[in-house]
DNA sequence: ATGGGTCCT
DNA sequence: AGGACCC
């Protein structure tokens, strides 16, 4: 009652707001899903008012709409379904076809689409979903390690297609599309097949494209756009997720969940205003939250067309000038605010909830776990931080049960020298630190009862650059790594002229791999396929087999470290072996589109085109017998298969048989007082620590 | 509630 | 250091 219930992809607004979608979407399986996708092409592709369209140089008649730029954008919001369900999926593929559910403490936070079948709904009690359908699998996710890895994936995948997305959360990416649009639309207009123009899958409200109206071409682009993204995501990472398609941030995000799950909804600017109709209450709208719903209530603004028509100095009187206007501006459906990309992680932190911590003792303990899983972490970012601060939260107290308190303090800088070298010492350290912060927060002669510990770094240094240097790596293989300073942030789609994914219309190129597959090695659903020995020790085959494409390689190139120490992912092999043995072959569903013409033929342009990708001569031999002799006698790390090593650059094979061998360069941090300081557009994050390095270096 | 995150005041 | 917001 007193605080704003949430959850990722479940605070009760959320869940209120998407009821309607959520009591649907379970009545719709994936095979029904697919044909009225398509239908929808069908319904409302118009194809009588080309005329324009065919014209050479009549791409004119789509120049930007006169209103402001804003209004033109093309924003996707891509929202994962069940995120923790799909990750917990993945990571056991014998879980596919159960119902199951992640649960942090007694509270499940989310389960898969099976258990909704069976009345099971986000955020219910364990014992409660359990009662509901005892058959639930319950998998612990108080660690967030497998959620935010596979989570940075899905953005890195994002950031081909454009430099500008914004993360919100761990399983929500927003994109913006218009420039790739716009150089679609170029192309279309000149002399292109004017069929081109279609919307892929749902339209909000079924209204009629207008193929005469710039802005619904736009959107129309766009939503193929979001189609490629999601068929990419399902096809590389094996995820499926939603899509909402609309001129900004808000209206994105109110529309992709329309349809659910792995559905896309665009809308287009007329069905705006019924958009926000089917708006209930204030809170519905992102940007106000539990706090100004009810400064709202006092001014007896309980819907949300008050909220559209109270005098906007009544507003600014409770709310302020400028959030006034802003939520006001929200309840139209208009919102301004640019998609922006953030970067590395801002701060890095570790909580622990439990009923009862009273001594010094369980403090200190508690502390040390923290700590201990912060420093890797930390670590194997390559980052510093030069902030730590302890929070608590007491036994309910007058002020509510979750408020919190925190102390904050420097790292001592030789601290940090000492921290990025490993140094235990440092670590304990650190510990007196937080016990002294602990202190702060507690009178020592009352005696205290907590509920919660959290410590967080923050203020960090940058991840290492040099990753993101020319001639690294990160350099070949990712798209838009910025190693320059601010004046290339969010400027540049892609280093590598005309290979950016998101450039072409040909379908063939939407779903680039930035590792290449020996030929032949790439299975019908697109895996690999390898033979038995080619695996890691440690690793079930059965469990491997299921895996996207990108986990493989992950585990194989993980295998490769010459400590076979985790990885930085922790998409190594521990999180994957299974200790059950059999044969499981579930196999996964794939999304609507898969069927569908535009998005199979994408899935195959992928594999068609890593087969025109040629093996590099080789030199030495190292292989085992009966591999393609095109590609056997290459110099590999260990490991690795010498098929996916051979198709690389060669300036990144020697990169990568150079890197293997030397220790990771310690954390350096970088000089320069200002460059992460609020209001300064940051350095995009590097590949140091979610980038393409982490899948060829051992930690 | 859980275990994270963001930015602003 | 806390407050608001997001998932």
């Amino acid at each position: 009652m007193s605080w704003a219930p949430s959850s990722l992809e479940g605070s009760a607004r959320h869940s209120r707001f998407w009821s309607h979608a959520d009591s649907e979407e379970t009545t719709m399986d994936s095979e029904e899903e697919g044909e009225r996708e398509w239908l929808c092409r069908a319904e409302c592709f118009d194809p009588k008012p080309l005329t324009p369209l065919g014209r050479p140089g009549s791409s004119l008649q789509f120049a930007a709409p006169e209103t402001t730029a804003a209004d033109g954008r093309v924003i996707v919001h891509i929202d994962l379904d069940c995120f923790y369900a799909q990750v917990e999926m993945i990571r056991n593929p014998k879980l596919r076809n159960k119902p199951i559910g992640v649960h942090q403490k007694y509270l499940m936070v989310t389960c898969n689409y099976e258990a909704r079948k069976r009345g099971v709904s986000k955020l219910m009690l364990f014992n409660e979903a359990k009662e509901k359908c005892p058959e639930l699998v319950m998998v612990n996710g108080e660690d967030l390690t497998p959620y935010r890895e596979i989570s940075y994936k899905v953005t890195e995948l994002l950031e081909e297609f454009s430099p500008l997305v914004e993360r919100l959360g761990f399983d929500e990416n927003f994109i913006d599309a218009t420039k790739l649009v716009e150089k679609r639309l170029g192309q279309i207009g000149g002399g292109r097949d004017p069929t081109e123009i279609y919307v892929s899958g749902h339209i909000y409200n079924n209204q009629a494209l207008d193929t005469s109206d710039g802005k619904q071409v736009r959107l129309a682009l766009g939503s193929q756009v979001a189609a490629e993204m999601r068929a990419a995501l399902h096809n590389r990472l094996g995820l499926t997720g939603c899509a909402g398609i609309a001129c900004n941030k808000l209206l994105a995000k109110m529309v992709s969940g329309t349809f659910k799950p792995n559905q896309q909804t665009t809308l287009l600017p007329d069905s705006t205003l019924q958009l926000m109709r089917s708006l209930t209450q204030p809170q519905q709208l992102i940007g106000i939250g539990y706090k100004t719903a009810k400064r709202l209530e006092a001014l007896g603004v309980r819907t949300l067309s008050s909220l559209q028509t109270i005098p906007l100095h009544v507003l600014e009187k409770e709310l302020g000038s400028s959030g006034a206007q802003r939520i006001q501006r929200l309840s139209l459906g208009e919102d301004k605010s640019p998609v922006t990309p953030k970067g590395p992680p801002q701060s890095f932190s570790d909580e622990d909830s439990f009923r009862k911590c009273t001594s010094e003792a369980e403090v200190r303990s508690k502390i040390e776990v923290l700590l201990t899983s912060l420093l890797n972490r930390l670590q194997r970012a390559g980052r510093t931080a030069r902030t730590v601060r302890l929070t608590i939260r007491r036994i309910p107290t007058n002020r509510g049960f979750n408020y919190r308190e925190s102390r904050q303090c420097p790292v001592p800088l030789q601290l940090r020298r000492k921290l990025s070298e490993g140094s235990h010492d440092a670590k304990s350290a650190l510990v007196e630190i937080l016990m002294k912060l602990f202190w702060r927060l507690v009178n020592a002669e009352l005696g205290f009862h907590l509920t919660l510990i959290s410590v967080c770094f923050s203020n960090l240094t940058q991840p290492v650059a040099s990753a993101s240097a020319p001639g690294s790596i990160s350099f070949y293989l990712t798209q838009n790594t910025n190693p320059g300073g601010p004046a290339g942030r969010g400027g540049l789609v892609s280093k590598r002229k005309g290979t950016s994914l998101g450039d072409s219309t040909d379908l063939g190129d939407t779903n680039g791999n930035r590792l290449a597959f020996a030929p032949g090695t790439l299975g019908r659903s697109n895996k690999l396929v390898l033979s038995h020995r080619d695996l890691p020790p440690g690793i079930d085959p059965d469990v491997f087999k299921e895996l996207p494409t990108e986990l493989q390689m992950e585990i194989l190139a993980d295998a490769g470290g010459e400590r076979a120490q985790r990885s930085k992912l922790g998409i190594c092999r521990d999180l994957f072996t299974q200790p059950e043995q059999g044969e499981v072959s579930t196999h996964p569903t794939g999304p609507a589109e898969s069927r569908s013409c535009s998005v199979q033929s994408a899935a195959q342009g992928e594999v068609a085109q890593v087969k025109k990708s040629q093996p590099t001569p080789s030199r030495t031999h190292t292989g085992s017998e009966d591999r393609d002799p095109l590609l056997c006698s290459v110099e590999v790390p260990s490991g690795v298969d010498p098929g996916i090593f051979s198709q690389l650059p060669p300036g990144l094979q020697k990169e990568l048989l150079t890197g293997w061998r030397q220790q990771a360069a310690g954390p350096i941090a970088r000089s320069g007082k200002g460059e992460s300081g609020r209001g300064v557009k940051r350095g995009r994050r590097s590949s140091q620590d979610h980038g393409i390095l982490k899948y060829f270096k051992p930690s």
